[in-house]
DNA sequence: CGAGGCCTTGAGTGTCCTCAAGTCGCGTGG
DNA sequence: CCACGCGACTTGAGGACACTCAAGGCCTCG
């Protein structure tokens, strides 16, 4: 019996393309692996040995100036596919920001089994397109929003995939209070700020009654609509 | 006979992943169309109802925020795909900044039609990788680099793309001196800048003997090594 | 309970934006 | 052929926002 069979995204992941006889092949193939917070699994600029799919945890993709700042480029949720198939080497380092736990593949393996399983190459494209569409529309943030839009459009978009398969309770209602994944640093480094200007703007949304920071991780999300009006 | 047989991106755009009985087939679903430049193709919110390749010119991929700032979050370029296949709503317009030539798909025609070719599939999906991965990289350029930083990137970045198949002559090195597909205000919109700031920039790197601007789109590179250097 | 890291807060600075005027290039029409 | 007008670009002056540097406070975990 394969351990696909209990696994949490199995209807969720791409693997949800595939028949149980093809998840029981696919299953020799990967391994679950777990990783400890800060501990990556992928390194920018490395060759491109693994893939693999999110089971559980939080994770974030990054990549560096020469001079060592940091952007993240992509978080990464239970469901989730990591890792460059069908390339020579990755572009992006992959760091869990909580405990994780990953389902991995070698990347030649990944490569060979999806060529011959077009259904999950068809998953992984739809997901990769969402995916490509979502890192656009950050690319707006980025370049065009102020140090308070981006913070609050930061806590809506939080909010909103927090509420997703594996994360918390899964209501499809967007979560008015929550715990951060993330530090104060990588929320700086998600939207092209200093930690302090993301200190002072959290601090400021408090002082104004929009929302409510009981704890360092935690947030309360009081007054939706005007978050949302301040999110540009 | 189809007329994808004479097509100059036949070979470098997705369709190279088929033979010419499937070409054949797919060319009765598509349809030329020649768009002047400024002309858009695709607009930001609209019900995704089309799909493209691009034989011919340049293109933009845009969105803004409510209150009207731009951002360009894609350049796509001849053999490139545009729109939004097995989705339902498109987040980004697309617009021309060039004369251009392309071959329309109704979405619904080619999302089947994709699902019946793995093969064609297959190469989507490796394109949709790669843009991904560009996408993101252009993320650490919008979060973490300063104007000038900023501006060299981007003339390095084009002096290379404008080497590949179907703009300039295929000799696979970066050109030293190219025509700006683009205005100061598209380039702004790029880099997440104002059109000031970037007339500024390209000024100082003209003073420094770094490029030469020769007229208003023309661009020379003079000192290739120290415009990398400057890339950050 | 103590130590250390993370976060907040403050003061001052610099980069990039805003607003405004001026210049250049190009097409049109006299 | 030149005058004209328009849009695109450049240049300048001033200001705002986010950054830098620095100190202090508060969790959290051993």
């Amino acid at each position: 019996m394969s351990s696909c069979d209990s696994c949490i995204v199995r209807n969720s992941a791409i693997c949800a393309a595939l028949d149980s006889a093809e998840v029981e092949a696919l299953n020799t193939l990967g391994r679950r692996r777990r990783l400890a917070a800060g501990e990556s699994i992928i390194w920018e600029g490395d060759e491109s040995v693994l893939v693999a799919n999110v089971i559980e945890g939080v994770l974030k993709l990054s990549a560096g100036t020469e001079d060592g700042r940091e952007q993240i480029v992509g978080v990464v949720y239970p469901s989730d596919f990591i890792g460059r198939p069908f390339g020579g080497t990755t572009r992006h380092s992959v760091t869990a920001l909580t405990d994780a736990n990953v389902c991995v593949f070698s990347r030649a393996d990944f490569d060979s089994f999806a060529q011959d399983h077009p259904a999950l190459e068809h998953k992984l494209l739809k997901r990769t397109l969402t995916e490509l569409e979502r890192t656009r529309d950050w690319m707006v943030l980025l370049g065009r929003k102020n140090a308070e839009e981006k913070v609050a459009t930061f806590l809506l978009d939080i909010s909103a995939r927090l509420v997703e398969p594996g994360c918390e309770a899964p209501s499809g209602v967007p979560l008015g209070n929550f715990d951060l994944p993330f530090s104060r640093q990588q929320v700086a480094d998600i939207l092209g700020l200093t930690i302090e200007t993301v200190s002072r703007q959290m601090t400021k949304l408090k002082r104004d009654g929009v929302i409510d920071l009981p704890s360092r991780r935690a947030v309360i999300i009081r007054d939706r609509t005007t978050l949302e009006d301040l999110a540009g």
